[in-house]
Parts: C-alpha cells; structure tokens; sequence
DNA sequence: AGAATTAATGAAAATCATTTCCATTTATAA
DNA sequence: TTATAAATGGAAATGATTTTCATTAATTCT
C-alpha cells in the first residue's frame, strides 16, 4: 500500500517542479487559493486569504509567486484600470477555459464571458497567424476587453 | 476683417467646451502634444514635451488633464504592463483611426496595427451588441492586445 | 539520515507612479 | 470690470510593488 496521497497535491507540481523551481508551502497555498477561488484577486486579496492557515507567508512572497506563475503563462495578470493588479489562473488542469472580460467603469465589476461566436475565434487565429508573419512577430496570447456599464450603473447613472 | 484666426486653435476647442470644460494653456499645449506625436506616451513624457515651451504647466496638471480627457473620450489610457499608463489620442478630426496592439514582453515594444480591422470591427460590432443584450451592458469601448516577442527579442531570446 | 548547497523567504526600507491638499491664479460670464 | 468658481502648481501624502539582506528551508549529495 502506496504510503503517500496525490489526490490533493494539485495539478501543478509536474510543470512547476519541471522548470527547476522548488515547491513551498507559500507557493503552494497560494495555486491551491487561485485555483479555489472564482474572480479576479489582486496580491493582498491572495494574502488575506492565505494568512489565516499559513499566517508566515508574506506579502512579499505572494508577489514574487505571482511573478513567477505569470512568466511560466500559468497566472494571468490583469488590469482593470483599477491601480492593481489582478491574477486569475491561467488554465485548469483538463485545459483550456479561455474567457474574455466586460468590465464597467462605472462600479469596477467585471465578467467573465465565453460564449464567444464561433467566428470570434475562427478570426482571431487568423489574425494571430496574419499579424504574426507581416510583423514578425511570435505571438503566444491576448488580452480582450469590452469596457462600458453594467446594469446597475446605468440606472444608476 | 476678422481678427481672430482659428486655423491652428485645434478641433478639439469645441467639444471640450461642450462639456463645461475651460480652455486653459496647460490644456492645449497636452492636447498639441497628443496631436502631434506618434505612440503612446506616459504622463512624464508629455510632461518633458511640454515643459519646454510652457514651463509653468506643472506635472499634476498634466495627470489631471489626462484624466478629464479619457473621461471625454478623446483619449484611450492603456496599460502595457510597464508599471505607467500610456495614452493616445482616440482619434483626429476627421474621424477614426482605430487600431489594436502587438505589445512585445522582450522589449516593451508597441506595434499598432490596423490590418484585419475590418473584419474585426464587424465581428466586434456583433459581439457588443450580443453581450450588450444577454449580460445587460452597455459597451462603449474596447480594448484588443496580443503579447509575444517581437523579431529581435525571439532572436536574442 | 546528516551535511552541503543554493533557492526561497519575511520584514523593513526603498521606489516610484499617481493623488491629495491648499493657497493662489485665471477663464469666463454678468 | 468684477464676481465666481474652476483650474493650477508645488509639496506632501498615498499606496502598490520592488529591493535588500540576514535567515530559513528544499533539494542534492554523501
Ligand atoms: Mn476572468
Ligand atoms: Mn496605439
Ligand atoms: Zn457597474
Ligand atoms: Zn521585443
């Protein structure tokens, strides 16, 4: 009987450990929260969420995590135009879960979209593949945003 | 004979007193420099733009105009992920001149493009109006960015 | 398992873009 | 011209993020 559990170990110690970095509690409590949480979590928010169980990790930290899980393409870092940063997991373990954003300027909510028409991705493949040769450029994501007022701004308005 | 001249009072006089706004030196001079310059500018490099001609228009005017004239409209404030804000004007007098951005994480490097606009402006007009009506937004701006590495970053990479 | 090696960490200090304060100036309308 | 409120600049405050550096801990090697 095989002594240790992989159950809850996460997804993520393969690529993680692959590309040479050591796996912590800090680093690991801080995929297993973004990997738990919906929405869109600025550094503190990640902190105030992880101090309670590992009340020794700090801010600091967090910050260099998030560095490092962005520039390894499993963290996106967003901006909302709210003055942060905001980190959403990049991909679940079964793959993709690619979505968009709605953001309203009015309140700063933002929402998650992926009913994409079948065009929409259809053109933009294409337009990666078109940009890319004519600037020669490699490129390896997007970012789209629609900006505008939610419901309640307005009415509100 | 009138002795007013308008040709070099820029387009800009009219709606942006529409709004209430008054006409200040400071104003015009950010609003020149806009105009008159290629690429995304951070508030300090209009800053050192303006200053040797107006000495006296201080920086927090420049921030606090940049801020009035996104909330117009007449300017887009955009983040490349270098820690400032960058703007540009949305668009000259003679109407649009939209166009989306290559951003290369190598070198910061900015590539506007207007290829494919077409195409992407009519789907673009499809998906607003389609997430306009199920998620009850009002869209009114958007924004469209691919990340990658530019020729010499892949290079040098 | 124990020691050696080196990455990772936390706490405090530093950085730096942006915002706030407030006394003074200035655009605009009466 | 005068009255009025908007706009300004410079200094100080703010606040998110980064840097520093002495300490700790993960991994590798006996
Ligand atoms: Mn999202
Ligand atoms: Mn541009
Ligand atoms: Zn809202
Ligand atoms: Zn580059």
């Amino acid at each position: 009987m095989p002594r240790g559990n992989c159950q809850g170990q996460g997804w993520w110690h393969g690529k993680f450990r692959d590309c040479g970095y050591r796996l912590t509690i800090g680093r690991e409590a801080i995929l297993d929260i973004l990997s738990r949480s919906e929405g869109h979590l600025s550094a503190e928010d990640i902190y105030i969420k992880v101090h309670p169980k590992y009340p020794n990790v700090g801010l600091t930290t967090i910050y260099r995590t998030l560095d490092v899980l962005s520039n390894l393409g499993m963290v996106y870092k967003l901006d909302f135009g709210d003055g942060r940063a905001r980190y959403e997991l990049a991909e679940g373990p079964k793959g993709a879960h690619h979505h968009h954003h709605l953001v309203c300027t009015g309140c700063n909510s933002v929402i998650d979209y992926t009913d994409f028409i079948d065009e929409e991705v259809e053109l933009l493949q294409q337009t990666e593949k078109g940009l890319g040769k004519k600037y020669n450029f490699k490129i390896n994501n997007h970012v789209i945003q629609f900006y505008g007022l939610c419901g309640k701004c307005s009415v509100n308005k």
